[in-house]
RNA sequence: GGUGAUGUAGCUCAGUCGGUAGAGCAAAGGACUGAAAAUCCUUGUGUCGUUGGUUCGAUUCCAAUCAUCACCA
């Protein structure tokens, strides 16, 4: 009926270091298209050793966006990726029928493939006085407050976690109205387009051999070079990351070379852990090794045809 | 060949004056609505090297044996 003018976002998600760069280049090849990305770390210029971002080698002349898009001292989150990859969509699929997104950061690709509830704006000055009064009076004189504000909230998060409490808090204090009353969860789903998820994974042992590995790559490439370069900067959010923050440790002498190292691959892997645990809880993913290419483009295939 | 030490969780080790064992690291599982590569929660059963002996009962004592290490020849 309407098959000419259907749009697809073939998602492609999985841990870190399983292989999906090569594995979406190679996608986007098919297709002829480009390549979204909805990593949390690769939208920044001064990130790139580091954060395993694909060399222009590596794209292969298949165009990458979010990558490179954003300097270290922007304050970038999942809301704003949202509302930007829909607009860069929306220009694709002028000429485009299909593009690929792929990416590990789960609240990105839950952003962008399902939405997030609209939140009001936060006053910009509340986090520094959130983050003083955690430092300052505790944990429970936060809860005690976000009990107060928002009640309904304070009973289902993880009162041990000031991360949910700060952010609920600076909704909470920005509205004038309790958190809980903007998480409607409304399911908007996406009625521009049809997305279609992919999983890629490898036996546990092979993953974390490829992330010790990687890790080894990244060394030889030159990051503690990279890392030293940042180290004025270490205090912004992007920097808040796998990779930097180790060797970070390691420049301050807060313990040597090699154990920054095993930090790094250990962390690198608890990583890697995170992202299989938000990934594997999400039932429209279709899981496949990296290197069945054929059989997810069958399986493309077939779910274009219905 | 002799003497001594060691052999307990994936690794390094502690311990049980005889009542089947616990730390660190590693690891596993989970949560997640604008900090998300962030943040947070939970989890320790392992032939106590092997075979015998003593004992109501042995990982713990005794003997033999194997392995590893050190020293002496």
């Amino acid at each position: 009926m309407k098959a000419a003018t259907q749009k697809y976002l073939v998602v492609v998600v999985g841990p870190t270091a399983v292989g999906k760069t090569d594995f979406c280049v190679q996608l986007a090849k098919h297709f002829h298209t480009d390549i979204l990305s909805m990593d949390s770390r690769q939208f920044f210029r001064d990130l790139s050793i580091g954060t395993a971002k694909p060399s222009l080698a590596e794209q292969d002349g298949v165009i990458h966006h979010f990558i490179d898009s954003h300097s270290i001292s922007e304050e970038y989150n999942a809301g704003a990726f949202e509302l930007d990859a829909l607009h860069l969509l929306r220009q694709l699929y002028q000429n485009k029928d299909v593009v690929i997104a792929t990416g590990g950061s789960g609240l990105y690709v839950r952003a962008l493939c399902e939405g997030l509830d609209e939140m009001p704006l936060i006053e910009p000055t509340l986090r520094p006085l959130l983050n003083q009064k955690l430092a300052d009076a505790g944990l429970e004189a936060l809860v005690e407050q976000l009990t107060q504000l928002d009640p309904e909230y304070a009973a289902q998060v993880d009162l041990q976690n000031p991360q949910r409490i700060i952010r609920a808090l600076e909704v909470c204090l920005s509205s004038g109205q309790p958190y809980s009353s903007f998480r409607t969860k409304k399911e908007e789903g996406r009625s521009e387009f049809t997305t279609i998820k992919i999983g890629l994974t490898r036996d546990r042992e092979e993953l974390y051999q490829r992330i010790n590995h990687r890790v080894d790559v990244m060394l030889q490439q030159g990051l503690l070079d990279e890392v030293t370069r940042l180290v004025p900067f270490r205090h912004h959010q992007a920097l808040q990351t796998v990779g930097y923050t180790e060797l970070f440790g390691y420049l301050n002498g807060q313990y040597n070379f090699d154990e920054a190292v095993r930090l790094l691959k250990r962390n690198s892997r608890r990583y890697a852990k995170r992202q299989l645990t938000w990934f594997t809880r999400d039932e429209d993913i279709t899981w496949f090794h990296p290197e069945q290419i054929n059989q997810v483009l069958e399986h493309l295939n077939t779910r274009m045809a219905q």
